[in-house]
DNA sequence: TCCCTCCCGTGAGCATGGTCACAGACTGTT
DNA sequence: AACAGTCTGTGACCATGCTCACGGGAGGGA
């Protein structure tokens, strides 16, 4: 992303072919802030009701169990708007939303959202759309949670994330390495657990930990390893 | 609901408010259906992009493991209209729908539907908050699997369930009373422990199997069983 | 170089709850 | 009245995986 978009609205992904002029408008309207690491941007329960735009960063939403248990939910880049939930229907925030990394935020009331949604068709289209698509993970979880033992779903999550560092047909590279407790906080099961499962992958010459990067040496095993219990 | 409403689109929460002739229109455009109990109404993986109206009776939406395991993800009534996903995304179906009851349902082809909702943004908002509604309970469903133990989700059921059955502060009925099977279902354990859970709770004096109702005769220490364990 | 702070790996113990197996209750049917 | 079908209750068994506990490695400041 070069640096003449990195404060603009251009990349966000539901307001694609807004037209300059409107576009401007909208940056004008939003508050900006920039966010260091790790700093909470929404607090679940709390009733403010704007809707926030990534535009530089990844943010990740999350829930806490009164023990201090973390849950992921859903981790978002760059381009992607999050809030929409209380900014539609006018209820408290139903999760927790912090910064990856150093982020930019842009966000605008409720007021403009609304407006700009009845006025413009296919950004709500984009909207509706883009919930439809928080719906289905979330019924995949579902899923996961119910039907899937907890060594699988560390397996299931891996291969989601080989997903997007494909190599060749039966390999993939996960990189940076990701940290043992964001998976766990991901398929909801202790990080003991996923260094369990991916010692047993490494026994089992299906993974190997590189110097920076999570190799994926057979894909294919893998996914049989998940697929197999499913079914039973 | 009375028989004059029980072939018109009346009753459907999102189309609230389509004047008479707009309406009758639509009506027109429906395929309609009557189902019988446990008829397959949608079918998962399946690629229609139809969006259906409960005009009578009630649906259940759900999931199978390959098992065979019955994940029921909601149960919608009268007014309730399913199968937005697929007509929103052109994505294959996310779930299977079958009847409960006898009903009668109103089928609406995409192109219809997506038109009313451009063309019309008050439904389009009712659409997009109806979602939201389903997030959130997907939400709070994914935290409960990933925090609760099996035995107080079957708890936190019943406290759900109470919901619309309260007699005075302190104590509730549900009927029918559920079918243990389908408390399993809702959430993701099995028919045995939700009896074993009952049985407990009847021995505690908390609830009673009365003929054809469940009575809950102290909700505050069921609510309190529940929030402990969330807390540790 | 030496801490300090994050991570990772792994063993032991134990509670939870899924599975299997039956027996009993209740309903509607022939 | 006998029977089939569906639902409930409960015991026994045992795998899964969470918890606790500890040691080791890797990076980064001072």
């Amino acid at each position: 992303m070069s640096d003449s978009e990195a404060s603009s609205l251009s990349g966000i992904r539901i307001l694609e072919g807004v037209n300059g002029a409107a576009l401007a408008d909208l940056e004008k309207a939003c508050t900006w802030r920039r966010y260091a690491d790790h700093e909470q941007i929404i607090d679940r329960q709390s009733d403010s009701t704007d809707v926030f735009f990534v535009v530089e960063g990844r943010v990740r939403v999350v829930n806490y169990s009164l023990s201090g248990k973390e849950i992921t939910l859903e981790d978002l880049s760059e381009g992607s708007q999050f809030g929409e939930l209380s900014a539609l229907d006018g209820q408290p925030r139903s999760a927790s939303v912090m910064s990856l990394d150093s982020c930019l935020i842009a966000a605008l009331s409720q007021d403009r959202f609304l407006n700009l949604l009845r006025d413009n068709s296919e950004i709500a289209f984009r909207v509706m759309r883009s919930l439809a698509g928080i719906i289905r993970n979330s019924t995949d979880r579902i899923m996961d949670l119910s039907t899937l033992a907890a060594n699988n779903r560390v397996q299931a999550d891996l291969l989601r994330q080989a997903r997007s560092g494909l190599i060749g047909e039966n390999q993939a590279e996960i990189r940076p390495i990701p940290v043992h407790g964001d998976i766990a906080s991901r398929v909801s099961t202790t990080r003991e657990t996923v260094a369990r499962v991916l010692s047993d992958l490494a026994r089992q010459n299906i993974v190997e930990r590189k110097k920076n990067a999570l190799l994926i040496k057979d894909l294919a095993q893998l996914r049989e390893m998940v697929e197999e219990v499913r079914g039973e």
